[in-house]
RNA sequence: GGCUCGGUAGUUCAGUUGGUUAGAACGCCGGCCUGUCACGCCGGAGGUCGAGGGUUCAAGUCCCUUCCGAGUCGCCA
């Protein structure tokens, strides 16, 4: 094997263009490949910024020829030599008018053939991708995928220093508060039977950062959720997290704005108007069905509770004489690309988000066909299609629930889907919106109670302040999400900074006093010592990433990623520790697993 | 925790109503080749059909259990 010494690269493989041509050129990288033609042979050497042609033939050092006939895929070599124009040019790689003749070859590392190839495009499963991960990355759309990420946390750094933030870090090891998603505990050597938290966000020191008068700080900052997976949510994921003081809503959203603007002109060069469209969460729920709602299609929903609410109909009228609502949405101009089998699959489609079924009228031809309109009066079939503008070509599907948030979600992701299905979804499209005036508080079935829709933190808003304890059901938060084509890509709010109102916001949610001083006590004491007005916001950095590389998943701008059931398939972990470990750190295993695999 | 889909050669896949020795392409190994660049030509190796159990004369194929992966609902203040 050999070495590097007395070698320098002068250049990267895919910087060399034929104005190069007659330098003596020294490169390193990967060998894509070798192509051995007898008395000649061609190797394509990689490195991150693309592919350049080795080429050796019967003027080459014979022991130079010889080095190059062994040379396999991904073996590390480095090459010295003059860059000629090419005989037979290519215009396939961007170094296609150039090769570089080899006088010195050096053979740094050998490989064993990759499980999978090192290629653009691999069709090869996440499994495998995922143990070999170190492989996968090699692989040029994951090395842009990456470099991207780079390109857009720099962005942030820069804008953010720019407009006046400081980055401060905030502890990883923190205190754990059982309200929202499950923690990861770390477990305390020197406080037996004591445990840390990861922090599922930095809120509360970002908070704590403005009472301290920092005024504006902003962090690239890991946050830990103990959760299921998906593909936009991973168990540690980043956030741009930022606070700042003495500010109101629009303060805080023309600075992001900003920040979008420039991110996606320097890493994309769209052009991306400001300021941002804003819609009250009451509308987008009444519109789109979602507090996340994709912009870039119609399909909206439409409430017809009014006019089958004392129809003959059942399946209409009985949902909103329990409170609920009936809605449909036009799937404009598409009742052909909907055959029956195809309707039947998206019935099933919205059951999934617990509605009980899925009407449907189609506008073929002059003539009406529907699910329902042997239930109703000639009239109210008239009516529905009214409300819905319906037209000749097109399907109107319509969802009845006891529940509101039942009907919204099934319509809500049935447009999606809808659009999805017919090829609608254009990822060059980027549609933002602000979502405003969320509620304060969201019933829990499963805790019987009301809980903060956002944190505990968040400010009602001026006019709802007295609803606050008297009606939570229409207090309304100062909290707003910043949406991109469906995904929420970040949210905030305006902080409480009084502890009387805090104290109030602890009581809504049925905190005691006990609670609020164990878990919160920190926070509520600091506030007693002048807290500027403050707000923030925290951007998903995956889910910008992911929506920026086009990706449609994080794991694809994730270096290391971990799979569905939140291990790392490269690392194998988690995994078990030993005994003594365990015994420094007092905790006694009691898992069944455990005592199996180790039977 | 639920539902849906998937697991066959190193990889991507095919494999009929259960029926001979489980195939293809790419990759890999060997040979030949002076203009290839998805090089070409000739030859070769390579499989516990995810795992376990069952039905059967016979299981990649049918049944049960289980492991792994993906999507999703719940969950994600």
């Amino acid at each position: 094997m050999d070495n590097l010494q007395g070698f320098h690269r002068s250049h990267y493989c895919g910087d060399l263009r034929a104005v190069d041509a007659g330098k003596t050129i020294s490169v390193c990288g990967w060998v894509q490949r070798q192509r051995d033609k007898g008395a000649l042979i061609f190797v394509d050497l990689r490195d991150r910024t693309g592919i350049l042609q080795l080429t050796f033939d019967d003027a080459t050092a014979r022991d130079v020829f010889e080095k190059a006939k062994s040379l396999r895929s991904e073996y590390v070599v480095a090459a010295t030599g003059k860059l000629k124009e090419r005989e037979a040019k290519t215009d396939k790689i961007a170094t296609g008018d150039v090769e570089l003749y080899v006088t010195e070859l050096r053979l740094l590392a050998k490989s064993e053939t990759p499980p999978f190839a090192i290629e653009e495009d691999s069709q090869v499963n996440d499994m495998l991708r995922l143990k070999y991960r170190y492989l996968d990355l090699r692989r040029p759309d994951m090395q842009h995928a990456i470099a991207t990420r780079h390109k857009i946390t720099k962005i942030a750094r820069d804008y953010f220093d720019e407009q006046g933030f400081l980055e401060i870090e905030t502890p990883i090891l923190t205190k754990s508060t059982p309200e929202g998603a499950r923690d990861y505990l770390v477990p305390s050597r020197v406080h037996p039977g004591k445990f840390y938290a990861l922090p599922q966000s930095p809120q509360q020191y970002k908070q704590l950062l403005m009472l301290s008068g920092f005024d504006r700080y902003f962090q690239i900052a890991r946050c830990f959720r103990d959760e299921d997976l998906r593909a936009d949510r991973q168990p540690e994921f980043t956030q741009i997290d930022l606070e700042m003081s003495f500010v109101n809503e629009d303060d805080i959203m023309s600075i992001q704005e900003g920040f979008l603007k420039r991110v996606f002109k320097e890493v994309l060069d769209v052009d991306v108007q400001t300021p941002f469209q804003r819609m009250p969460w009451q509308e987008a729920m009444d519109r789109f069905g979602s507090d996340k709602p994709d912009l870039r299609f119609g399909f909206e929903l439409k409430d017809i509770s009014d006019i089958v609410k004392d129809c003959g109909f059942g399946v209409f009228s009985g949902p909103v004489a329990e409170g609920g609502s009936v809605r449909l949405i036009n799937v404009t101009g598409h009742a052909a690309d909907f055959p029956r089998k195809k309707i039947d699959k998206l019935v099933d489609y919205v059951k999934t988000y617990k509605a009980k079924g899925l009407a449907w009228a189609r506008l073929m031809d002059g003539q009406v066909t529907s699910s329902y309109q042997k239930f109703l009066t000639e009239e109210e079939n008239k009516a529905i299609l009214e409300r819905a503008e319906a037209k000749d070509g097109d399907l109107i599907l319509i969802v009845g629930d006891a529940k509101n948030t039942v009907v919204w979600a099934a319509l809500g992701a049935l447009r999606c889907e809808i659009a999805r299905q017919l090829d609608m979804l254009d990822p060059k499209d980027f549609k933002f919106l602000w979502v405003t005036q969320f509620p304060m508080f969201e019933w829990s079935e499963e805790e019987g109670r009301y809980q903060a829709m956002h944190h505990p933190f968040t400010a009602p808003m001026v006019e709802d302040e007295d609803k606050i304890l008297s009606d939570k059901a229409n207090c309304r938060a100062r909290a707003y999400d910043i949406v991109l084509n469906g995904t929420e890509l970040g949210g905030g709010s305006i902080r409480i900074n009084t502890p009387e109102m805090q104290e109030k916001a602890f009581q809504a949610l049925g905190i005691s006093d006990e609670d609020i001083q164990e878990r919160f006590g920190h926070l509520v004491g600091a506030f007693k010592f002048g807290a500027p007005p403050h707000g923030g916001l925290a951007y998903g950095l995956d889910r910008l990433c992911m929506l920026m590389a086009g990706a449609s998943s994080i794991r694809d701008v994730i270096a290391f990623p971990k799979v569905q059931n939140a291990s790392d398939l490269m690392m194998a972990c988690p995994d078990f520790v030993d005994d003594k470990q365990l015994d420094d750190l007092s905790i006694a295993v009691t898992r069944k697993e455990q005592e199996e695999s180790e039977a």
